[in-house]
DNA sequence: AGGTACGAAATCGTATACGATCACTATCGT
DNA sequence: ACGATAGTGATCGTATACGATTTCGTACCT
């Protein structure tokens, strides 16, 4: 449950050094080491790689279609920018597609996974109580994770999860945690156990799950007229 | 209004051969000359377009990562199947992002679009008589078009798109216009329109053009279940 | 006859090489 | 001193070439 994000949707098979240099790089760019703004050099990561440049520059043509990194003819690339629109775009995308998922996902959520997602939050609880951002960031997909194990559609889950990738790399840049959300989240995340446990209507809990997404971009917002 | 569906997303210039590759192979999915299944060799399609193999296999990758083919190690990449499971899965998937979509936009749809629109509705119910399938479906993706000019959120409107290209590359399949759904389709729009013109609900907004789409999706079920 | 093993052809995967394009700097002219 | 321009280095874009892998047909064995 502390794995990567991964999409279902690709390539099976890690063999080739074209699926190699893709993972690489995406790791690198979820994991922050690549932090926005930073120029993808085709020669140098070819050589870090210790592949040529045709199957990184294929790579890095595959992370510009999920739009990890933005592409410029004839000049490179650079991992995606951060600017506050294009994360407003992401949230309130992800606001749709994960309200989506989790009203799909809720009939099939057992109670087994409910305990399994309750603990998780409680752990999250405790991260506020230590101030540790990373793993309360990491506890959240968690949480999310579970309800959506028997996600009916593919395609959805698919989607959640490059918006999440997406935010990956803004980590420890600006958007990062709002004071006083997280508590909040916390809450919501028990109030839409509650609402799954009690076979809610599917409406409600879309709407639920929606709105706890765009809590967390409201509070940005907010923060940010403020600054 | 009757230009194909391009992604805003897409790299502008056009110029590399890789960006002729990619704009070519797509063109020819989305227009069913390359119809599922059919079997893309890079050394063909290479030979076809006066290009190497190189920018052919990078373009293939880019339509890889969108859905509209699938690639294996070592044998060869084909354009997307049509399995029915993964028919639906598409089309919930259009209903839900369509859905938002529409809601979102609805607020700045002004009156001439209105008009526009109502105007290609009219469009439709004329082809409904002298049954014309085709200029039918692509009428439909002119009407939603203009609802969706301004849209605020870029990032939706693209997997509308996608959406749009998955469902084109399944035309003159079995999918394709369910008895009866058509005229049905029609009215739908045009409650839709007056929906939009008296300033309704967001969320009414969304319910219904989730229904619009559900519904085709329905049919299509039902009279699966008949065959 | 049916199945298996071998071999050839087709196709993929990637390294290398070279031409094209862009950014940057230094020089020249005013 | 300031702006325009030519030169230079870095990087991209793609053609070509060759090794690796798969597929398919054929001959052989049981």
């Amino acid at each position: 449950m502390t794995e990567t994000v991964t999409e279902p949707s690709a390539a099976a098979a890690a063999g080739s050094k074209s699926e190699q240099a893709y993972r690489a790089v995406k790791a690198r760019i979820v994991e922050g080491i690549y932090s926005p703004g930073y120029r993808l050099v085709l020669g140098s990561i070819a050589k870090d790689l210790g592949v040529s440049v045709v199957p990184v520059r294929e790579a890095i043509r595959r992370l510009e279609a999920e739009g990890l990194v933005t592409f410029e003819r004839n000049v490179g690339a650079t991992v995606a920018g951060i600017d506050p629109t294009e994360y407003l775009y992401t949230m309130q995308t992800l606001s749709i597609v994960e309200g989506a998922a989790t009203a799909l996902s809720a009939p099939l959520v057992d109670s087994v996974a409910i305990a399994r997602a309750r603990a998780v939050n409680e752990d999250m609880r405790e991260c506020l109580d230590h101030f540790d951002p990373v793993r309360f960031t990491q506890l959240n997909q968690d949480f999310h994770s579970i309800l959506f194990e028997h996600c009916p559609n593919p395609h959805i889950l698919d989607l959640v999860h490059r918006g999440w990738n997406r935010l990956a790399s803004l980590r420890s840049s600006t958007f990062r945690f709002v004071p006083g959300r997280a508590r909040n989240s916390v809450d919501e995340h028990e109030a839409l156990l509650k609402l799954i446990e009690s076979g809610a209507d599917a409406d409600d809990i879309e709407k639920a799950a929606r709105l706890h997404r765009s809590a967390t971009l409201d509070a940005y917002l907010a923060q940010a007229k403020t600054i």
